[in-house]
DNA sequence: TTATAAACAGACCGGTTGTCCTGTTTTGTC
DNA sequence: GACAAAACAGGACAACCGGTCTGTTTATAA
């Protein structure tokens, strides 16, 4: 009699590979259409560990969007643009680069907080609430770069909550377009008419007025 | 023994009535999480009479797609576009009435084509086909609408398929965050924030410049 | 070592799903 | 009225889904 193989308890890294198929899975296939069967055949993982880890597909789904979702966005789009040397430029250069990375990736599968906000928002109030909360901290990371560029007289008198919204908004509603078209294009498209628009509030532009003076408010 | 009703065929009647249901169903819940038993349920339908005019439910989604969303595009996005004095004043209509409809009636249950386009673009190719000539349409009454405006020296020379495809894709973004939030508030936060954008690639702007010759088309 | 809980395995079950199939009724046509 | 096709009724079914349950193995602490 051979004891052949002995088993190795690993509880984060069996909840790592769930989370990291289930994110996949479900930005692939969509929350319904993937099966917890489906699931546990790709982690290779059997139904104890599965239910051991998350009781049930709802807690599954609720930790995607918390822990992957979530930080998604911020590596993708929050930390460039909070980098980045102003707002707008750091907005230029997200939307490159995802077109540039579907581009060479051949398909578009789209965005993950979108692709969940649409089918989850209305069928859950927890996941909704997740959801919208990815999305404030997303437009209000914008918002405060804005601001962030109006005191050092880099950015002129633009309402910095539209800006982020906008923004936010092109951004999605192209990544939802791409999807459809299985086309990049489209993002780039909105880049350019989003570069193409001038702020208007303050109708004499300020032009490279480069920071003279530590200011309290708004130019 | 009494024969109490007789039945009357009605294969149109039976027909729009499984549409209607499903439109509303697929808008409200999904399409993977709307089950044929609901949809029977709801619209009085048997299984004999749904597989008579649908054969699959894919078939019926199709429908769906074909028939009602892009109705529901045409009727709300399309029409009153063209029919607006001006590309610029029939979106911000189009926004505004959205708006106001959507904060009346209490909630948000999104666009109807960027619902089923994010839950069925990547799962079939023929929803996803479908899907997308919609939008198409969409992107183009809107620049058809620029170019006639242009021609009537109403608008500058900003390029219409850019602004086009940033109207749809500002909206469509606007409305998944309105979902998230279940807030109407974020379209009219978009609607200003493009608003306040000018047309910047004419740097000097054509102002007002009212039409000097008969045109032959729309006013 | 021993007790205890966590980690994992895997079978099992009730309910649901989409589809199919057989029959019956209605409608149109000659 | 005869007949064929369309329109509709409704049951049946196999596959699947998510969740539960029991049992076994591993880690931890005393």
């Amino acid at each position: 009699m051979v004891m052949r193989k002995k088993r190795t308890n690993d509880p984060e890294g069996m909840r790592r590979r769930v989370l990291d198929v289930a994110e996949d899975t479900f930005q692939a296939r969509g929350y319904h259409a993937s099966s917890l069967g489906d699931l546990m055949a790709a982690a290779g993982v059997t139904g104890g560990a599965l239910h051991h880890h998350f009781p049930t597909k709802k807690a599954l789904a609720l930790a995607v969007i918390e822990e992957r979702v979530a930080a998604a966005v911020r590596e993708t789009w929050i930390d460039p643009v909070l980098a980045a040397p102003s707002a707008r430029e750091g907005v230029r250069a997200v939307f490159e680069a995802v077109a540039e990375e579907l581009e060479q990736q051949g398909y578009v599968r789209g965005c993950p907080l979108n692709n969940l906000a649409h089918e989850l928002s209305l069928a859950d109030d927890e996941f909704r609430l997740a959801l919208a909360r990815i999305f404030a901290d997303w437009r209000q990371a914008i918002a405060d770069k804005i601001r962030a560029d109006q005191l050092d007289g880099g950015e002129g008198a633009i309402d910095p909550e539209r800006f982020a919204a906008l923004t936010v908004a092109a951004y999605s509603g192209a990544m939802s377009m791409a999807k459809a078209s299985q086309n990049a294009g489209v993002l780039r498209e909105c880049l350019k008419g989003f570069e193409n628009f001038e702020l208007s509030p303050s109708r004499g532009r300020l032009k490279r007025r480069r920071r003279v003076l530590p200011r309290p408010k708004i130019g």
